[in-house]
DNA sequence: ATTTCAGAATACAGACTGTATTTCGTAAGT
DNA sequence: ACTTACGAAATACAGTCTGTATTCTGAAAT
């Protein structure tokens, strides 16, 4: 039998819908019970689901969890984060910069704690997701040490490579969390102390 | 039939002995391959010891890595940090401290971060053994903010409680880890740039 | 009317945890 | 010497997961 053309909208659309449902429930789960593990089930039920339904649409466990890697940095608020980061005046683009990444990381605190403890303990339960969002970083870090130091505000005793390497580290998901549900701070607080250690080391 | 009283010197020794095999081999494991998921089995097999073993030795899974959490605590070098932590001038003692901690955290870096992120990814995993470290490191960080501000070397715009809070940030594994493994950074380097970080960030 | 596809339902293999239960060997007591 | 206690191995089993395969249904597209 031959093969049909199929354009088949209302049908793509309850796809994406249902793996919408899916998503929403993996997050929902996850701001429920933070510290108890996941399982497919649980997300099948809450996203009423059947549980095949979800590895027909994500493949796998792993894959589940690589495409909300992917939902965030895609609706997380990654690009207005950059946006606030390209200010012209270096300084204030670093200020806005750690501003926007707290902001996100705030948003999203428990599924992205989860992700990036997932990708430490079984790297293949991620799927890779969680290295792209550090790489994004990383070179954005190294962009803006170079904006730092083109404009004159690095310190004469900090390199651009050192100066990447502690933006690295200050705008990680890490820092956030340790400062926030480590010593509950709220974001706004911890945005402003992450700027502040940022500045103070690095700017004459 | 009456119970007898044993003294069993020799028999409670080799069990020390198994247990030290056991715990030992968890090591080797996280060590040989430390983003893949670590199965009790796995660790019999390489302590050469049946599984039943280590539930027996144990209790659980939970047991034998808050076990492990435990041996750290004892034999990681802690007692050694807090010593170089508390150099009469508190500035000295800042430097020492972090050092220190970064010194023992390089040692064992596989084991703390498997431990780390399984009691973020399932609180019961790990029975408490993470957070009576991170407990055990708050309090001494804050010691540590209150001699820096009774020395009169705290910034006049800084307060004890947010130089606790940088600290608790800056001394914390992940902020050597990210250096570390995530910049490709050496041990000494990492402790450097941390040291250098909380100085600038807390000192006049 | 017929094809195509999302999704439900179900069954099954395989890995893992955790709990008995039995057995064996040996150090400690009498 | 004989008995008891106990560390450890062996084994079996229930329960929970993941992942795969298969079948069925209903609705949208042609």
């Amino acid at each position: 039998m031959t093969t049909r053309k199929y354009e088949q909208r209302l049908r793509a659309e309850s796809a994406e819908e249902t793996r919408r449902r899916i998503l929403d429930a993996v997050c929902q789960r996850l701001r429920a019970a933070p510290a108890d593990p996941v399982s497919i089930d649980q997300v099948a039920r809450m996203a009423r689901v059947s549980r095949s339904t979800i590895y027909q649409a994500f493949g796998s466990r792993a894959g589940l969890f690589s495409a909300l890697g992917a939902d965030l940095l895609d609706r997380g608020g990654f690009g207005s984060m950059l946006q606030a980061a390209a200010h012209p005046d270096a300084r204030e683009g670093l200020r806005g910069g750690i501003r926007g990444v707290v902001g996100m990381y705030a948003a999203n605190r428990d599924v992205l704690r989860a992700l990036n403890s997932m990708a430490q303990l079984d790297a293949a339960a991620v799927g890779g997701a969680v290295q792209k969002m550090d790489q994004g970083r990383a070179s954005g870090m190294a962009a803006q040490a170079r904006r730092l130091d083109e404009q004159g505000f690095l310190r004469a005793d900090v390199t651009v490579d050192t100066a990447t390497d502690l933006l690295f580290m200050l705008t990680s998901f890490d820092s956030f969390d340790l400062l926030c549900t480590g010593r509950g701070l709220p974001a706004s607080k911890a945005a402003e102390l992450l700027a502040m250690a940022a500045e103070r080391s690095l700017c004459r």
